[in-house]
DNA sequence: GCCAACGTTGGC
DNA sequence: GCCAACGTTGGC
């Protein structure tokens, strides 16, 4: 089992849209980056655990608690013509970007980056680096359990 | 809107 | 394969 940080705008799509998803769960659409895409298709298990977090807002930081609900397959808005990430290079037969699905866990308190920004316990989280662009990343197993166990200790 | 950081593209 | 130019991300 492995724990996974997935950045989403929540312009486009939010912690409160994947509750209101069917089977609160959605396709991970749109990631155009390979080492993100190659962390979906190559090392993502069903179970993996999410931090869903909220980018390019007002307050961003972790909004909620996923997990993997599928295998890698083929993301459907690259062969989408009318898509803002449809990719005219990728095609039917040798489809360039995959993903996974992702199922909402719990919603929690906005946990936010400031806040994880102050924990010492979490500094090395790869989404804190200085510079860090990378839509999904990895957590560690003491991250994830810091993490949770603070948001579950908030949620009493 | 700014801009640092970094990924991608394409000429050579 | 190098690397300059360009595009994107994302916090602020």
């Amino acid at each position: 089992m492995s724990y996974w940080l997935m950045k989403s705008e929540p312009d486009e799509f939010s912690i409160d849209d994947l509750a209101r998803a069917p089977g609160k769960s959605t396709p991970w659409f749109g990631v155009r980056n390979y080492q993100a895409r190659n962390y979906m298709r190559d090392a993502m298990r069903v179970g993996d655990g999410v931090l869903f977090y909220h980018s390019s807002c007002a307050v961003p930081g972790i909004a909620g608690i996923a997990k993997v609900a599928s295998a890698a397959h083929p993301d459907e808005t690259q062969f989408d013509r009318k898509s803002p990430y449809f990719d005219p290079k990728s095609s039917r037969d040798s489809p360039r970007w995959e993903l996974v699905d992702v199922k909402l866990v719990k919603k929690t308190r906005l946990l936010s980056l400031e806040e994880l920004r102050g924990h010492p316990d979490i500094s090395d989280m790869v989404v804190l680096r200085r510079g860090n662009r990378l839509s999904i990343t990895p957590v560690t197993p003491g991250e994830w359990k810091f993490v949770t166990e603070l948001l579950a200790r908030d949620a009493r």
